[in-house]
DNA sequence: TCTCCTATAAACAGAG
DNA sequence: ACTCTGTTTATAGGAG
């Protein structure tokens, strides 16, 4: 009795917030602490929250005109700057400064522009319904990669120019006034300011997406470049003028000796938008964002109770640019009557909000269609209503959302955004317990997956869709002795997946369990310990050959899944498709799986993955011996040995064969036909 | 509804 | 006494 409502409460309680710092508080071992920690755990989560992110971007003084009218005209300047930036640079490429290969950059900007509205569209939890949190992934890199890349180009471009014109200015200023060159200086720094603002707005519009992965790890890409991009908690920064540090424009410029800060004072008239815009574009984002700083945005609106508001949760005003921290309702309250009462400003943000929202509409009806176009040309169908209903989805996607990382801290945070509406306990566990069993199932085989999606777990704060007892096994026999201890499990866990740096408690107590609880996990004394090796036989026994039937059975589940499922087994459906399944073995891995990881028999799949496609797939990078469960553990073998008869039948037990280690794909795929 | 699988929590024991 | 490692039991939810 009590362990059933002490647990439930902590499922909810984790997930429901953030996950993350309840379990994560907790102390490890799973041991006997565990009780009272798990209880102590849900609170704690609760006011983990972190986000040390000031929530002082409230300045905005502005001397003459009414906040309002600031605001607006701000507004109206920033989308006029990007205009005329768009514009300018159209012409700028013509003009003879540039040289005529910048020309295909013209190409650029009309993809820039479009770029900036396209992306977003999509809500991040939509996409998490129809595709998989790997495929998402891909999808947003993609894109971000286009615009980041235009846009750097973009910036790059102008960079250049100014440089240019700056060397001339320069030399012809030797014999020019000092003021003359002051002025042009000034243009230059305006021209610069407009760049950084436009970049900016940007940049802001890609956090709005969620677009903008802000992965410290995942230092691939342009996104390096783009330094602000990298961290939501950055935006306000990003907004307070001046503030956006380590712009390159900016750094460059300095380098060659331009003083910007200078500009920046002089250029007050560009300068000002961000100052005051900042707040309000960038807040209105967490509410609506999957961005890390808005997690709450659902569940409160969702937790919304009578005693809460909608512009309060998690101890804080979620008024756009306040985050001002109360304590209680009460205090929230008097503190919206206060800061938020009916005035210039107030209604001036909320103008603004409305025109963010009025923005993402449309975007969202943009993206919307692409996605159909894209679904429809995939052949998947259209516009599915029921996106959601799949907690199995959840899991995976769930964290997905944006893509992105978030630090440690408040990486559970953003997880939840999918949050099925009808999804009960479970789905709240954003990164929690979801069953994504079926991903299990019917997915990919996990080696691929893993390959395919390697740094995408390793930096994105979002659950794996593979039971404890495949990643398991995958960590072991990643390895090439195909044995691991408990410790160096934990360590490929973390190491793997960014999901698992946190809730340690939680999920190492997991994959204890898991290696006790099921058979095809043997545990072998060694001479330094105990190492776990894994039985292959009775992994793949222990597996319902549910795949095992003819193609077109199988793809009829696949088709069959709900977006959700279908997000899971997506890539899977892809695979197969472009292979006969089951038919020619072989093909399976090599393709597919090989990229990025060595192993490539997965779990699942087993029964899917027909073939044995033996060495084919050879291990890119592990040379390791084979056989996994002819794991040659140093010292008594243990009882488990001659439970596992080492491979008798197909046993290709031969460790020491330097060969194909995907020996076991053939072990793999008998016990998958054996069952069947 | 039953059963299986998986996840999670937790108690407990043994070893270092 | 603690922590880590393992084992086991209980419960809950998803799915066939």
């Amino acid at each position: 009795m009590m362990v059933e409502s002490a647990s439930e409460t902590i499922r909810s309680a984790p997930s429901g917030q953030n996950g993350v710092g309840s379990l994560s508080g907790q102390a490890d071992g799973g041991g006997s602490s565990g009780g009272g920690g798990a209880g102590a755990a849900g609170t704690a989560g609760g006011g983990a929250g972190r986000d040390g992110r000031d929530a002082a971007a409230s300045a905005d003084s502005n001397g003459e005109m009414s906040p309002a009218e600031l605001l607006h005209f701000q507004q109206q300047q920033a989308l006029q700057v990007a205009r005329q930036f768009l514009l300018q640079q159209a012409s700028g490429l013509s003009s003879p400064g540039n040289n005529e290969s910048k020309q295909s950059a013209s190409a650029v900007q009309v993809p820039v522009s479009v770029a900036m509205m396209s992306p977003q569209m999509l809500t991040p939890q939509q996409m998490q319904q129809i595709l998989s949190p790997p495929q998402l992934q891909a999808l947003l890199q993609q894109q971000q990669a286009l615009m980041l890349q235009q846009l750097q180009e973009y910036y790059k471009k102008q960079q250049e120019q100014l440089h240019l014109q700056l060397l001339t200015q320069q030399q012809a200023g030797k014999q020019q006034p000092k003021e003359a060159l002051g002025n042009k200086q000034l243009a230059f720094q305006q021209q610069l300011l407009q760049m950084q603002q436009l970049q900016q707005q940007h940049l802001l519009n890609l956090q709005r997406q969620g677009l903008v992965s802000l992965q410290p790890n995942q230092a691939s890409g342009p996104l390096q470049t783009l330094p602000q991009a990298v961290c939501p908690t950055d935006l306000p920064q990003l907004w307070k003028g001046e503030g956006a540090p380590g712009q390159p424009a900016e750094d460059s410029v300095k380098q060659e000796g331009l003083d910007l800060t200078g500009a920046a004072t002089t250029a007050t008239s560009f300068a000002a938008p961000p100052k005051v815009s900042p707040p309000l574009s960038h807040h209105t984002l967490p509410n609506g964002q999957p961005t890390v700083l808005t997690p709450r945005r659902d569940s409160s609106s969702h937790e919304e109770t009578p005693g809460s508001h909608p512009l309060y949760g998690h101890g804080e005003c979620k008024w756009p640019g306040c985050e001002t921290l109360c304590e209680d309702l009460g205090q929230f309250i008097k503190h919206l009557n206060t800061e938020h009462a009916l005035d210039d400003r107030s209604t001036a943000q909320c103008r603004v909000q409305m025109q963010v929202v009025q923005q993402l509409e449309i975007q969202l009806a943009k993206e919307s269609e692409r996605l159909q176009a894209m679904m429809a040309h995939l052949h998947m169908r259209p516009s599915e209503p029921k996106p959601f209903s799949q907690p199995v989805t959840v899991s995976a996607a769930d964290s997905f959302p944006d893509g992105l990382v978030h630090p440690p801290t408040s990486a559970a945070a953003p997880v939840t955004p999918l949050r099925p509406p009808g999804l009960g306990s479970a789905s709240l566990h954003s990164g929690g317990p979801a069953r994504r069993r079926s991903s299990d199932k019917f997915c990919s085989p996990i080696s691929s997956e893993l390959a395919q999606n390697h740094e995408f777990y390793k930096n994105a704060d979002v659950r794996p869709p593979f039971t404890y007892a495949s990643l398991i096994r995958q960590a072991i026999l990643e390895t090439p002795d195909r044995q691991l201890t408990l410790n160096e499990i934990y360590n490929w866990f973390t190491r793997m997946f960014a999901y698992f740096r946190r809730n340690t408690a939680t999920w190492k107590n997991a994959v204890r369990h898991n290696l006790s609880l099921h058979k095809c996990f043997v545990r072998v004394e060694n001479v330094k310990g105990a190492v776990w090796t894994v039985d292959e036989r009775e992994y793949q026994k222990r597996r319902p050959p549910k795949m095992t039937g003819s193609p077109t059975l199988v793809k009829n589940m696949i088709s069959g899944l709900s977006y959700g499922a279908l997000n899971a087994s997506y890539q899977a459906a892809l695979a197969e498709s472009s292979f006969p399944l089951l038919n020619s073995p072989g093909m399976l891995n090599p393709g597919s799986t090989s990229s990025l990881l060595p192993l490539s028999h997965d779990d699942v799949g087993a029964p899917v993955e027909p073939l044995p496609s033996n060495g084919s797939s050879s291990p890119p990078r592990l040379s390791p011996p084979q056989y996994s469960h002819q794991v040659q553990v140093k010292e008594e073998p243990a009882e488990a040995e001659e439970d596992r008869r080492p491979g008798p039948l197909l046993g290709p037990p031969n460790p020491s064969t330097t060969g194909p280690p995907e020996d076991r794909d053939l072990e793999e795929e008998l016990p998958g036909e054996e069952l069947s």
